[in-house]
RNA sequence: GCACUCAUAGCUCAACUGGAUAGAGCAACUGCCUUCUAAGCAGUAGGUUACAGGUUCGAGUCCUGUUGAGUGCACCA
């Protein structure tokens, strides 16, 4: 199982704007929003006409042009063809602009064509002259607090954990771009039963050791006796399942051996029936199972110690902050080695009694009621929602009262514009009924919590189970990759020149750029598949393409400077106005950075950033294959394309970074 | 039983959120290294977008149903 979380409007006529005077006017030209500014006003021109919907969509890469009009809906505002308005406004915008130098027409799409000397005097310029192209300021004076990682400290961590991790990263570098303040934190699911196994364990056959002493990683070190302890529930269980099957039910209470004849009398009928439901089968038999773990004495030791905790016995305190912070300094190591850091720590030992009080207001202002037994719930059926219990009746709160504190405190305390949980799929539920309970209760930015759900990853043999050890965890993964990149960069030779330290770097890159980018790239929603010796490839659409494609273009970069060429051409590239298809196509590309960085924080969805640094990187791979960057028979060709080289390079730098990834000068 | 999510090439993923002839990579086959990194480029082949209806100028995308897979429905966290 995961680790739970804890878990503008212009005035100017059409002339005017197609001849800005100046230059950070016709930046805007690209932003389809502007460009549909000036086809509204063709169509005001054309058929007096002032109140249309304009769909403009960048033209796929099949048809000529770089932007499409879609005049499909026009058609019913303006009483002609698609085809007939597409080609009356081709043609208005082709006499009125020195932009817009080519149209087609297909069925009711009108592609325009920019004309070069767009591509080169605004796009190429704006991207030349503005280092920060792509940042925005978006979030501006708002300050977001994302919740990521978030794990259990009583075992290592995992790929579950992973694919959060870096999309927290990822996520916290997205909106960090877009102008928020954000602050990282890590929910440590520091308290519960699972920890108290461990510390039992370790107490009845760890007591002179530690990790130093067995010199092994300090998670490793507890998930030893975290399994341990499983083991030993598991064999007394399995004594009294035995027991009982036999009719043996010496010192049980009345109450459980009743609950234990109505489970088996249910799995009976359930075995007896023709349909056999395996998945109800399986459920009673887990219940069965869990029922009789109540009875052993390994469980009510477990029980025992956690009930001292919570008595606050010093001895159990100590041993307890002992344990957590083996662990801790064990992720520490393992964040270290994926290279992302937290802001800060948030410990649910800190937060478990949070939320009392709000279930007190809402029980006051009659958002929530109680029960006979004194027990808190809410009603939310309202919503498709169910009945939820938020305080139990002993007075004592539940997971997600916890959450409720948790949210408000922050929000007071740090004045948030908006909380961001990187949390599994599995926790849907659990969230939308927690931010449906604090709209109830009234807080503004209730509206703006947000669950990034993502979903799960499995093995091709199945979901993870730590009980079961079947499970892929981070440091393995990072070391069985940092080999695969070390074999196939000795395989190719590429080692020489560099030394030891270099080397131990750049396979250490290597591997976590091929598992970041196969885990960003894919839709957070979707589930992934991850097969360690199949699925991570070193070949084409990978974090190693990226990272071979910015080696070149820095060595690229690293010769023209050697050359002086970077300075020498530097003013020539004015002259240089017949772009080749392939220059053309990454300056289009290029530009929708900005864009695509908006989208990305809009969506929540770093795979955005990846999938489009992908597609930039073989937009370039085509280029540099086409022509020769360093030479040519014209000057002003070389003078452009090493600043186009300079170019992708940022670009990608940039993306690489906002996907937690490291670039790599050479490899 | 109820709720939510997913289903696209043999495999892993895209498709700018309703637009054109559904695109990439891997695997297979074929070409390209005396000028910047071949971890690359170009090409061939591979599809009734799970199935059936519906909405409209237009559906992989929205609605309904069916099938299949996953997840959730604790006085656990």
């Amino acid at each position: 199982m995961w680790a739970y979380a804890q878990r503008n409007a212009h005035k100017d006529t059409p002339k005017k704007l197609y001849y800005p005077n100046n230059p950070s006017d016709i930046t805007y030209l690209c932003s389809m929003k502007l460009l549909s500014q000036y086809i509204k006003e063709a169509i005001q021109k054309l058929y007096g006409i002032s109140q249309c919907p304009i769909e403009i969509q960048h033209t796929r890469k099949e048809f000529e042009g770089q932007y499409t009009l879609l005049c499909f809906p026009l058609a019913q505002y303006i009483k002609k063809s698609p085809q007939e308005i597409a080609q009356e406004i081709g043609t208005y915008l082709h006499q009125n602009s020195p932009y817009i130098h080519k149209f087609n027409v297909i069925k009711g799409f009108l592609n325009l064509s920019l004309s070069d000397l767009f591509w080169k005097a605004v796009v190429f310029k704006t991207l030349q002259e503005n280092e920060n192209f792509g940042k925005n300021e978006q979030g501006k004076g708002k300050k977001i607090l994302i919740e990521f990682c978030s794990p259990n400290t009583n075992k290592p961590l995992h790929l579950g954990h992973l694919r959060n991790l870096l999309l927290g990263d990822s996520m916290a570098n997205i909106l960090q771009y877009c102008g928020y303040e954000v602050i990282r934190t890590n929910l440590y699911n520091d308290r519960g039963a699972h920890i108290c196994k461990s510390m039992l364990a370790w107490q009845k056959f760890g007591q002179d050791k530690t990790p130093q002493t067995e010199n092994i990683k300090g998670d490793y070190f507890v998930v030893h006796y975290y399994i341990m302890a499983e083991n030993i529930l598991k064999t007394q269980t399995h004594t009294i399942l035995q027991k009982w099957e036999n009719g043996n039910f010496e010192g049980i209470p009345q109450d459980i051996q009743e609950k234990y004849q109505i489970l088996t009398q249910k799995l009976h009928e359930l075995e007896q029936n023709p349909k056999k439901d395996l998945k109800k089968i399986t459920q009673i038999q887990e219940d069965i199972r869990e029922l009789a773990q109540t009875q052993t004495e390994w469980f009510k030791a477990v029980q025992n110690m956690l009930s001292e905790w919570e008595a606050g016995n010093q001895e159990i305190l100590t041993l307890w902050k002992q344990m957590n912070t083996w662990v801790y300094q064990g992720f520490e190591h393992t964040y270290q080695k994926l290279n992302i850091t937290f802001d800060r720590y948030d410990y649910e030992s800190q937060t478990y009694l949070l939320g009392k009080e709000l279930v007190k207001k809402g029980l006051a202002k009659g958002i929530f009621y109680q029960k006979a037994d004194n027990s808190v719930w809410i009603d939310l059926t309202a919503e498709k929602l169910d009945q939820k219990l938020l305080l139990r009746s002993n007075g004592t709160s539940v997971y997600i009262t916890q959450d409720m504190g948790t949210a408000v405190q922050r929000h007071e305390e740090l004045n948030l514009y908006q909380s961001i949980y990187v949390v599994a799929s599995e926790q849907d539920y659990h969230f939308k009924v927690l931010f449906s309970i604090l709209k109830k209760l009234g807080y503004e930015w209730a509206s703006r919590l947000y669950h990034l759900s993502y979903g799960m990853v499995y093995l091709p043999t199945g979901r993870m189970k730590t009980r079961e050890g079947n499970v892929v965890d981070i440091d393995a993964l990072i070391n069985e990759m940092y080999q695969v990149a070390q074999k196939a960069t000795q395989d190719l030779g590429k080692t020489e020149g560099l030394n030891e330290q270099e080397l131990t770097y750049l396979y250490h890159q290597l591997a976590l750029s091929a598992i970041k980018y196969y885990l960003l790239k894919v839709d957070p929603q979707k589930d992934i598949v991850f097969n360690p010796e199949e699925s991570i490839d070193l070949q084409g659409n990978t974090g190693t393409y990226l990272q071979y494609t910015y080696a070149r273009i820095q060595g690229i970069f690293r010769k023209a400077q050697e050359k002086d060429l970077v300075h020498f051409y530097h003013a020539k590239t004015d002259n240089y106005n017949q772009l080749h298809t392939t220059e053309r196509n990454l300056l289009v590309h290029l530009y929708r950075f900005e864009e695509v960085i908006l989208q990305a924080a809009q969506h929540y969805s770093p795979a955005l950033v990846a999938n489009y640094v992908y597609e930039l990187c073989r937009l370039y791979a085509q280029f540099h294959h086409e022509v020769i960057i360093l030479h040519d028979s014209n000057p002003d060709a070389i003078a452009f394309r090493v600043q186009l080289n300079a170019i992708c390079g940022r670009i990608i730098h940039q993306s690489l970074k906002l996907l937690g990834i490291q670039p790599l000068e050479r490899m």
